[in-house]
DNA sequence: AGAATTGATCGTTAAAACCGATCAATTTGT
DNA sequence: ACAAATTGATCGGTTTTAACGATCAATTCT
């Protein structure tokens, strides 16, 4: 009796057909024949009545079946189990990120690294309906980004931190003294903001709206960097979450006073996914690490 | 991962030396060496460290041990099973039966079920027909009936005894003293048959055609116990096999005379189908029973 | 240092798993 | 009713692999 004879006969029983489960098991029907034969040998009796053109589960087959699925199941927990145990030792930890909390994941990154070093990370930059959709696709394990109200389930949500909705401004601009900025006040200065698509942008637009405050808008950027590169510059002012710009000193986040300008950091995971060990260890570090960015 | 392999890697296991446990295992050092680099290579992590002149299980290999002992021990639980059944010590046996033999059959089962008590029985009450059908689906065993010649292959059959048709009346009734009538004589006596569809029937309406005689039948009905209780009343009487009545003590059967007045009283088998131990044995009790059911 | 023990490795052999082709039995389609 | 299709068993041949014996390298014991 051997594991593959095993998984034979279950497919064999499922399909109460040797050839359909013989093109199921990538094997010839020959081949299949042979071993369930050679299986009913060992064990002294017969598994299927061979009844005209088809077969059927004898009680014998019936009885043994079970122990046949509970034997194939166990080996592969094993084997899992072994998976899983070397998910640290190896592996890949996919994580997509969203610009705001590239600071915190570096940070995270930095320990994750030193503890497994043998675990290879891909970070993947996207708006937070890029890496929802790679999280849905299976493209990533696990995705930093501020809140997306929008989207209701399918998803577990782990807070991190919460985080001001701030002008930025170079450390030089005239605004850069205030410690707090209103909404109306905005109408004065020119901005610049990420295109729509992310997500800071389509809040913010909904902010206006409700505010009924149009803006001095100059340009739109589709790039992060790109647009705190032109904020340092001291020309532009542009609107980000607080948090942003932790790795940018020249630049000072100014808070927008008023309801909803907060919105909360998080993890994304997919649910009903298994979830990788280095994933859970990953996120302990962003947690521990998430203390450091009250704004 | 083969059975194989996992037995070999316990072993290993337990006794922590390769050249022990292949002496254990009736194989060769080099053989339990390769094998066990095999499973480690298809585990994709090394379930021994080797250190020095010995080996000690590596985490995982502690962690790998209780699922190939669970998956060892389920398969042989699998093939204990099936001794067990083979042994007659469990299992269920589905036997279809059609009215006039459940004296019989009642008798061989007070043998059986002292003999075997944890084989579970199911009776199945039936019309011939009904429990042809069940036998070809393989919802019973195997059957008791009087022989059905209508049905030439397919089934193997094995007499029990014969049996001769009979008019059954009460003892009371004018007939009752008879020790044989013919079937010319029925057409004066009132009758209540079985339904069509028991074969009993069909074969005495065959019969009355060939002899050209109709009869003063007052009712049908298609239960064989409500019909006799009626001919127990003393107002009618009833045409059944002799050996229907065995547990009726205040009914008397009266031989019909003429040719084809017997019938066989038969076991039938599926062919090509494993026959059951306990089936089997089954046989065997009806067998000996049947001796003291000539009528 | 030399002998003994242990596990890994190499080349070979025997066993088996597997395949393709074919056959017999049965069902399906016409 | 007969032909075509389907299904599982079987046979001979090929490939894979489990098992073996011999040897090697590393370590321990004497």
């Amino acid at each position: 009796m051997e594991l593959r004879q095993l998984k034979y006969f279950i497919k064999a029983a499922e399909l109460e057909n040797f050839t359909e489960a013989s093109g199921a098991l990538y094997i010839t029907q020959s081949t299949l024949s042979q071993q369930i034969k050679q299986l009913e040998d060992e064990l002294g009796i017969p598994l299927f009545d061979r009844i005209a053109r088809r077969v059927r589960l004898t009680e014998a087959g019936r009885m043994f079946l079970p122990y046949a699925n509970k034997t194939v199941r166990d080996a592969n927990d094993g084997k899992n189990i072994l998976k899983d145990l070397m998910s640290l030792s190896t592996g890949t930890l996919k994580i997509g990120v969203t610009y705001g909390l590239t600071h915190l994941l570096a940070v995270a990154i930095m320990d994750f690294s030193k503890q497994f070093p043998n675990i290879y990370l891909e970070i993947i930059f996207g708006t937070t309906q890029d890496l929802l959709d790679k999280l849905e696709q299976g493209r990533i394990d696990m995705m930093l980004s501020f809140s997306q109200e929008e989207k209701p389930g399918g998803y577990k949500i782990e807070r991190l931190f919460s985080s001001c909705l701030a002008l930025i401004v170079h450390g030089g601009h005239p605004l850069a003294a205030k410690r707090q900025i209103s909404v109306k006040e905005l109408k004065d200065v020119p901005l610049i903001l990420p295109s729509k698509g992310f997500s800071i942008r389509n809040y913010f637009d909904r902010l206006l709206l409700q505010h009924n405050v149009t803006i001095d808008m100059q340009m739109e950027v589709n790039d992060i960097n790109m647009l705190l590169q032109l904020v340092g510059s001291g020309n532009w002012a542009t609107i980000l979450m607080g948090s942003s710009i932790f790795n940018h000193p020249e630049l000072k986040a100014v808070k927008l006073t008023g309801d909803n300008m907060t919105r909360n950091a998080n993890i994304t995971w997919p649910v009903g996914i298994y979830c990788k060990k280095s994933a859970l260890l990953m996120s302990q570090l962003l947690t521990i690490h998430a203390k450091d960015y009250h704004f």
